[in-house]
DNA sequence: TGCATGTCTTGATCTGGGTCAAGGCCCGGA
DNA sequence: TCCGGGCCTTGACCCAGATCAAGACATGCA
């Protein structure tokens, strides 16, 4: 079901550009002797687009972060109802240390690759080198102040705000890593089917499909495939999505 | 417009009682001479019900934990919709190490008191003193988890499931802190207006009285008086409440 | 005592988004 | 080449919750 990569070869480069515990909180500052013992409990997995990482109260012994890809975590009722309660793009970090079961399903919308940990010597590292530690305090952080800017779209918004409001962050995010602007136009391809996108939203995939037809009609936004989209004029899209000030700048 | 208290000595036996800074993440471990510098900055502050502590956007030189009362954030878009996004009980901390501005607007629902300190030094004993800020993320972390179930709240729930869970929220936060209970009767007094449950819930007014008085007529609940709730059977209002497995025992 | 104000309830009506259903498009495999 | 299955779009209809409106109840002040 699921391909596991022990630290090939091909991924070296990779351990100091993109992981975000090695590079953003250990490599800058602390002694080597901690990143050893980390290192050696360090490996790569990969998983393909739909795949179901860890489901909801499995036990996980595990902590990452994404390097290339897109997950998700989910939440489902028993009736089925499913609501999307975080979304990570590389360099975030999975799991919460501390905890032996995961709280949420993960699940892989893109083919994935993550840089993962043994939990335990990850939070024996913690205790030793407090910048690991204080550096993931201003990640989980930023992502409260992202779920709380979302708990305003899910509570507050309408479906056409909430549509806009979602490619601007994604726009805003993929901006943010690879600089895709070119004067004024914004090209974004939606990592997110439909369902995907419905389920961030709290809305039905009937609506997502409706309401991205509505702003495409609008102008707002222009489609190209399924997935494809060019934003001719960003500004425009951010007062459909309804954002207050500088809204949604996080995340 | 607020009143300033500063260390009174009717509050001297509070300080290590209430105070989670203090209490949970200092006292017991660490030296007295980090403690000493922090004690000078601390003080206290009233406000009354209904008052605005700090506005979004304001500078906010504090940081602090709630000792008695409730408050919450919220944030406001342009055209006055509100969604509230944190509900803070005592020992609840407030504010962000870190942040030069609040993101949300801070509002006392009850008379409050609160416990602060200059944000500068606490600042410097979090990179003094790992337990604070090991303290302040496990804190984060569960507000995060009690952020990712309102999500699921917001999105999924019907008016009915999201003022049975908010009931389940406050009665099970309430017992945890005073042990209620009494054989399988829960007593809970909303500590809320019913507009500020809708702000919570993202309904309106309206729906909030109208679902109450439904939970009402189905027995689930008994109401005296606008505030004061009856639990007959609290089995019954979770199963109405929607939520899944262990549900909502976050927050 | 009477009036004003804040908080809550209830009724009547409207509507945004959900539900159900049909069909289009594209890709991969037989 | 055709077929089947994802994925997406669009239409028709419906309903939960919003909106608009009236009034109940309690408290505090003149």
């Amino acid at each position: 079901m699921q391909k596991t990569i022990i630290a090939p070869v091909k991924f070296t480069h990779v351990q100091c550009g993109d992981c975000p515990i090695r590079h953003r909180a250990v490599c800058a500052r602390c002694d080597s002797d901690e990143l050893t013992s980390l290192e050696e409990t360090k490996y790569y997995r990969s998983f393909e687009a739909g795949q179901t990482i860890v489901w909801s109260g499995d036990r996980m012994d595990f902590v990452g972060s994404v390097v290339t890809g897109i997950a998700t975590l989910t939440q489902t009722m028993e009736d089925g109802r499913r609501q999307m309660v975080g979304l990570l793009l590389p360099s975030d970090f999975v799991g919460r240390p501390g905890r032996e079961t995961a709280a949420y399903d993960v699940v892989a919308t893109t083919d994935l690759v993550m840089c993962c940990f043994r939990k335990k010597p990850f939070e024996e590292l913690m205790v030793q080198t407090p910048h690991v530690g204080q550096r993931l305090l201003e990640m989980t952080l930023d992502e409260l102040d992202a779920a709380r800017e979302w708990m305003l779209l899910l509570g507050r918004k309408t479906a056409r705000e909430k549509i806009a409001s979602l490619i601007a962050i994604i726009a805003r995010r993929d901006a943010s890593l690879k600089m895709q602007k070119s004067e004024g136009r914004v090209v974004v391809d939606l990592p997110l089917t439909r369902e995907a996108m419905s389920e961030y939203l709290g809305l039905t995939l009937e609506t997502v499909s409706r309401q991205i037809s509505a702003l495409r009609k609008d102008g707002i936004i222009e489609v190209e495939g399924k997935r494809h989209i060019t934003i001719p004029d960003f500004d425009r899209l951010i007062e459909e999505a309804g954002d207050d000030s500088d809204g949604g700048f996080l995340v």
